[in-house]
RNA sequence: GCCGCGGUGGUGGAAUGGUAGACACGAGGGACUUAAAAUCCCUUGAAGGAAACUUCGUGCGGGUUCGACUCCCGCCCGCGGCACCA
């Protein structure tokens, strides 16, 4: 007699043995194929696991199980991102060190992870608060800064008043610090900042060699933001000075009636006339105080004022004034524009709220030439030129290209590329993030912290509260941050602003791959055999930032040949994000926190798995519902009992055997194409198939417990043991299925008759056209459709219907 | 505003242009049981009909096609990203 189903001790007991056993231990093997699968290493917070982990661990814990049954020499590793202000901000309220406090969280985050039975490697797990891993990010950050990527540069920054932290431009949502929600303000602040620009168009480049889901490599572009253009030179009428102004539709500059220059430009002061600088200082000066967030609010009315210049638009020797106006900004293009009221919205709005000319010099697709004061605004996608000059007629593509080489061929201005992505601001203020290793030295200047003093630890201090000066808690410490020049051996101090979080998880990835070198990063051998990862799996949220600042660590390694590929990853996949019953993303302020150690719990790991995994397509959001675990658990009982009925000695069953090859061939299929709420469908399929019969040949029993195993494995090593297997499931193979037990005897034709079903019959799988046609213009449930009229067509699509047309 | 994704039963969701609603939850009925739980079986898009069956039905309006949830055009709604980016 059977026992009933267990999952508390069944799963443990697998556990266990796959720890004792090392099954998921990996070496290189050079005669076995490799497969990297790689998942985002969670932030060990202390509130631990969340129901959402597991839905990006599951799928990927699927794929490398498949993997290893395939044959592939598979690593799958797991870590920690553990630097990060949570842990800093839990450490100010209760005086505990964040290295402690993160040693406990990753010991909570480990257990509930191995309880979820994932194959980690466990034995390659990086942490990268570990000295022996931040040693190599500070490593990565010196060779940027020996090959001029990182420079200390004097710029405002965006600070975050509650966190009292400088922010990169990419942590700030609606104008408000991504983490607290709080105001942003300017300051001015020395920072590091990494030349990711210098890598834009490599960075665009690779994308068109990777696999990734479109909607990330979309982003991606977006953010870098590349766009060509020129920049025109106006000449300032009764002075030396010139106004550059960068812009993508050259084509309508003969319809170009002001200049813009933002508050902030530097020739602000000097091109403004005596009798109007009053209004200008203070207008300048209003508008540097105002946020960004309200200044570029876009439904903001449009303010400026006139600085009595103007410059001549050497096109049309066409003199047109000098304008300040807010709604220019500095940091974007060459922080001046040419305003083309005609076809810019933003311009048409200043030049209606300061009743400037608007010329009309593009001409729609549907040839309406009303004067645009008349009309609102246009800004077309297509049309052809008017009042151009020599432009006229022409479409403003071909326009663009025409003007751009005659503006450069004149001398009048220099086709640019401008892009979105700015530098990367690499410094915080903070003091749980890995110190960044340069000393300053009043007569050497920045100088590296000698390789053979890596890492630069992390002293222990006092207090962990950043200060309002700006400046981490580290430079308090004077004993720490007094020290020699590694240079000259003169007095020199050490840089006391950390990394931002994102500089461990930009190569992390690699350091799995031999995580216990001392020497270097990693091995070259390691890298060779194991890189790139071939499927990264991830949030969408991490698509911009960590995508992009990895790919660019990544590509800068490959470029000083540390590593073997341009890009870290081949493919890329997302899943959707796990809310809470109600469509609300879980929080615990809400208090709608699903935790899978209750789950575990109450239904066990392989059900929590196994529904995480059918609750919705993978890509999609899908809101929890506990409910739903209970269809998953009756499937595993169910599987459980079907036990009972296995026998060595049962002739073959077509049916059961066709369903078995079909079941086969859809979940092999939707594996790859992480359709995994199907194939747990078909498999559920297939368990009732077999429930009907009296006996289940064991031979078909053992393929299904296969097709299972990477969904359920702890249920699935103990029935693979109990049908008398000794080795563990892991390595088995993969089931194939067999085409011809595909086919079954007999098909079910749909007759329609005008494309409306109207009958269906049974007949011989092969059964000629001729016959199934027949058949169908016969039926009796056909006849009656087909009287007094004339069969014009008869459609027959083979295996599957038989339209008339009539 | 732009870009991406989505809209299908009471619910989560299935459907290479070919029988819409697989699979699951819930609900209703039945079997087993002294009873309950568990398990198993049946029914379950809507309307009409005793039934056979008929009509309608995949956000809305058009179109292509023998045939459209699927393709095309024009909209509406929801989610995510970007956004006075020149």
């Amino acid at each position: 007699m059977q026992t009933p189903y267990n999952p508390k001790d069944i799963e443990k007991k697998w556990q266990d043995y796959w720890k004792e056993q090392e099954t998921f231990v990996v070496k290189e093997d050079a005669q076995k194929k490799k497969f990297y699968g790689l998942v985002e290493f969670p932030y060990p917070s202390g509130s631990g696991l969340h129901v959402g982990h597991p839905r990006s661990y599951t799928a990927m814990d699927i794929i490398c199980r498949k993997r290893r049954m395939q044959g592939y020499n598979v690593l799958f590793p797991m870590g920690f991102d553990a630097f990060g202000l949570p842990t800093e901000n839990y450490a100010i309220k209760t005086g505990r060190p964040p290295a402690e406090v993160t040693k406990e969280n990753i010991e909570n985050f480990t257990r509930q992870l191995q309880l979820l039975g994932y194959s980690f490697d466990w034995s390659r797990t990086v942490d990268t608060t570990d000295p022996q891993y931040y040693k190599w990010t500070q490593w990565i950050f010196l060779q940027l800064f020996e090959r001029g990527l990182a420079y200390k540069k004097n710029k405002p920054i965006n600070w975050c008043i509650r966190c009292k932290i400088g922010l990169a431009n990419e942590e700030i949502v609606g104008g408000n610090c991504e983490r607290c929600g709080g105001e942003v303000e300017k300051r001015d602040k020395e920072q590091w900042m990494l030349a990711i620009t210098k890598y834009a168009d490599s960075l665009l480049e690779g994308l068109k060699e990777v696999d990734y889901i479109k909607r990330a490599k979309v982003q991606q572009e977006h953010w870098i933001g590349r766009k060509e253009g020129v920049n025109i030179t106006y000449k300032v009428e009764g002075s030396e000075e010139n106004v550059v102004c960068f812009t993508t539709r050259p084509d309508t500059n003969f319809g170009a009636t002001f200049v813009v220059v933002g508050p902030e430009h530097p020739l602000v002061s000097t091109i403004t006339k005596s009798d109007k600088k009053k209004e200008v200082d203070e207008y300048v000066k209003k508008a540097k105080l105002t946020k960004e967030i309200e200044r570029t609010a876009e439904d903001k009315e449009k303010t400026g004022v006139f600085t009595g210049s103007y410059c001549i638009n050497s096109l049309n020797n066409k003199k047109i004034p000098i304008w300040v106006a807010d709604y220019v900004l500095g940091n974007v293009g060459t922080g001046a524009v040419v305003g083309v009221p005609g076809h810019d919205k933003r311009d048409f709005a200043f030049a209606k709220a300061k009743d400037i000319d608007i010329i009309r010099v593009v001409v729609d697709k549907n040839g309406d030439t009303t004067p645009i004061t008349k009309i609102e605004q246009v800004q077309e996608e297509s049309g052809t030129m008017i009042n151009s000059g020599f432009l006229n007629g022409l479409d403003i593509h071909e326009a663009t290209q025409k003007i751009m080489d005659y503006i450069e061929e004149k001398g009048w201005g220099k086709k640019v590329i401008n892009y979105k992505l700015r530098d990367w601001v690499f410094s915080r203020q903070r003091y749980w993030g890995e110190p960044i290793p340069l000393i300053h030295c009043v007569d050497c200047g920045w100088v590296p912290v000698p390789e053979d003093q890596l890492p630069v630890k992390l002293p222990h201090v006092e207090k962990y509260e950043p200060t309002d000066t700006g400046e981490s808690p580290l430079a308090a410490m004077s004993d720490w941050v007094n020290t020699t020049c590694p240079t000259c051996a003169g007095p020199a101090k050490r840089e006391t602003d950390t990394m931002p979080n994102w500089a461990g998880s930009s190569w992390y990835f690699l350091r799995y791959c031999d995580p216990n070198n001392n020497n270097e990063l990693a091995s070259r051998e390691s890298l060779t055999y194991w890189s790139p990862v071939d499927w990264y799996n991830g949030g969408m949220e991490h698509t911009v930032l960590h995508l992009l600042y990895s790919r660019f660590w990544h590509q800068f390694l490959f470029d000083i040949d540390l590593v073997p590929t341009k890009e870290p990853y081949k493919k890329r996949t997302s899943h959707g994000m796990i809310l809470a019953k109600g469509g609300e993303k879980m929080s615990k302020s809400k208090g709608n926190v699903v935790n899978p150690d209750d789950i575990i719990h109450e239904f066990g790991a392989d059900t929590l798995r196994t529904y995480i995994m059918f609750m919705g397509p993978f890509d999609q959001v899908a809101e929890w519902d506990t409910n739903g675990l209970v269809g998953v658990k009756r499937f595993l009982d169910r599987i459980w009992l079907l036990q009972t009925k296995v026998s060595d000695s049962t002739p073959e069953n077509p049916e059961a055997q066709s369903a078995l090859h079909k079941t086969i061939k859809k979940v092999s299929e939707d594996i790859e194409s992480m359709s995994f709420n199907t194939a747990v469908a078909k498999m559920m399929e297939l368990s009732h198939t077999f429930q009907k019969l009296d006996t289940i040949p064991k031979r078909y029993f053992e393929k299904f417990i296969l097709l299972l195993s990477p969904f359920a494995p702890h249920i699935s090593e103990q029935m693979w043991q109990n049908l008398g297997n000794i080795n563990t499931i892991v390595y088995e193979s993969w089931p194939a299925y067999k085409e011809e037990y595909l086919q079954e005897e007999e098909v079910t034709i749909a007759i329609q008759v005008n494309g409306k079903l109207r009958a269906t019959i049974t007949v011989n799988a092969d059964s000629s056209e001729e016959d199934i046609t027949a058949a169908a213009k016969t039926d009796a449930h056909i006849v009656p459709w087909l009287a007094e009229k004339v069969i014009k067509k008869v459609i027959y699509v083979p295996g599957k219907l038989v339209n008339i047309v009539a």
